[in-house]
DNA sequence: CTGTTAGCGCGTTCAA
DNA sequence: TTGAACGCGCTAACAG
């Protein structure tokens, strides 16, 4: 049960001062011989710096903090798993926290990060957040939104959401297809609603009537789908706003015991490994996630080197139309 | 810019000496007129303790380290989102670290975690990890190993995989499937090694002939599932051990031309949201993942706390198999 | 270029 | 019960 080793054993060793152990560590320019014997001490006592010293007496903790609504899903998966590259990239490991779009939680986890002194923070924060609500918690911590645009003050990262709306519904309508319906679960949610929004442009620009289905919960929307389904209204085409709204609507199908392709065109929003192999094969918006989450980053460590001083930015990144069979293509 | 309050600060607004402030926070009991004073002071100033100084302090971060091959598959980032959660409910925060099977990264976080002060550790560590790889940077740090087993000196929770290789293959065999073959990519891995043990010994009780189908990288596993699929020793099901290597298989076949229902039944490992929706609709084992995460947690804090002082332990859990259409059920 | 020294904010002595 | 004082390990400031 020996102690860990520190600065001071290393210096003892070495016959130097501890600055200077500390400086090598640093890369600053310390006597050859001085340098080496650092070295070899280091090697010996397996030292390694603690970085909640470092974090005490620096003011910077090396963390950045992650704030998502969850992570069980492709969009977000992926997500976070480049933002840890990204970060250890610059030397910084990633705190990840999750609020599930609950408010509370959201505001816990600020506190958290607050606590833990992170050096930045990347949210994608639950629908109603002000920029009030954080800077009441992380007053001087640089913060970047991701995949949602709640407040001016922030730096921002998203997809044209509405251009892709826009663009999956008319790639819909030039298929000749003239009553779409457009289904998402959790509407209040920043980047369904600008979907939906580019979804209702195209509709309403054409001269047809946009048609919302929605549900606070996924259960209910399985009911709104099935009454739609058997209503003799029924749309002949659907757009879809997430990839969890294409699984309702398709197991929704499949209970009914209805084939989509032939009874229903669909596009959908995210890609994921499984959906060329889904019957029918599906067309969907895909995310340039790399360049978001790289965009996100590069922002993000900018702010926290001060290497940015302007105000706050919105950074928009297209997104692309992958089509396969369900739109009604080949 | 004015600085964040600290112990001191809300200890002269209420009046008293700053251990009271500190015991106050930390739940011990102080005179009831003084917690008034302290509770006010500490919201009129905003104070929220600094964990990098309780860290350094005490020696506990209330940070626990997740180190994953990777969080962009159903079954990691459903654990890590649990894993999230069950550390919030012990007051830590996660610091998430992926080494994609790497060495050099997983020994880079390793000392990563170490610098950290992290209070433990889950690890799905990387063919080939010893103990001692690990016990060379962490040499006090409560290990729990997830979703493997590679030594036997650390608490370990992991699927029953070999009764689940054998189970699934029982069910192929049982349709009266001879010439089954067994795809995995990255076979070094420890769960696909366990899991097609379990296979071979089932083909082997029925006295019929293992056949692997393996390749270092997908792209390898392409072309060895083609190859194998033009050959006219083509077994007549497969039994897939990863979600990754069911894609690799159905996305062959459909390049390939052919529908796998008829083709070619299959067995998979991982369930997903999409999986009854692909075509055709999945076999599958069902790890269950949240049981998983719980045992580990739960064992990696007693650790923490010092209430477990037993020979490290292994928890291994039993798989569901989940009868859709693949296999030629239904 | 170097070593000594003084905190960073907290929790934990210890004596009152 | 309380407050004063020390030190966790590190780095920035300072004087050599």
């Amino acid at each position: 049960m020996k102690r860990r080793p520190t600065v001071i054993d290393v210096a003892k060793q070495a016959h130097v001062g501890a600055s200077t152990v500390s400086r090598f560590l640093r890369g600053v320019k310390v006597r050859p011989q001085a340098a080496v014997r650092i070295a070899k001490a280091v090697e010996s006592l397996g030292y390694h710096p603690d970085e909640t010293a470092r974090a005490l007496r620096g003011g910077r903790s090396r963390t950045i903090g992650v704030l998502l609504p969850k992570v069980s899903n492709v969009f977000f998966s992926q997500s976070v798993q480049m933002m840890e590259e990204e970060a250890r990239k610059s030397g910084c490991a990633v705190i990840l926290l999750t609020h599930q779009d609950r408010m509370a939680q959201q505001t816990e986890h600020l506190t958290t990060l607050r606590r833990y002194r992170v050096d930045g923070v990347i949210i994608t924060a639950t629908p109603g957040t002000t920029s009030a609500d954080i800077r009441a918690v992380l007053p001087e911590v640089p913060v970047v939104a991701f995949d949602n645009l709640f407040s001016p003050d922030f730096d921002s990262v998203v997809l044209r959401n509405r251009d892709a709306g826009r663009i999956a519904t008319e790639h819909l309508i030039r298929h000749g297809y003239k009553s779409i319906a457009c289904v998402t679960g959790k509407p209040e949610i920043y980047s369904f609603q600008e979907r939906a929004a580019g979804y209702q442009e195209a509709m309403l620009k054409k001269g047809l009537k946009p048609n919302m289905i929605t549900a606070a919960n996924y259960e209910q929307l399985r009911f709104a789908l099935a009454a739609t389904i058997r209503s003799k209204t029924r749309p002949t085409a659907m757009l879809s706003l997430s990839d969890f709204a294409t699984l309702t609507i398709l197991s929704t199908f499949n209970e009914l015991g209805l084939k989509s392709p032939s009874t229903l065109p669909l596009v959908g929003f995210d890609d994921f490994g499984f959906a060329p192999l889904v019957d029918p094969p599906l067309t969907v918006v895909r995310q340039p996630i790399e360049s978001m989450v790289r965009y996100a980053m590069d922002t993000l460590f900018r702010r926290i080197d001060g290497e940015s001083f302007e105000a706050a930015q919105t950074i928009m990144l297209a997104g692309e139309l992958i089509c396969r069979r369900s739109c009604g293509c080949l």
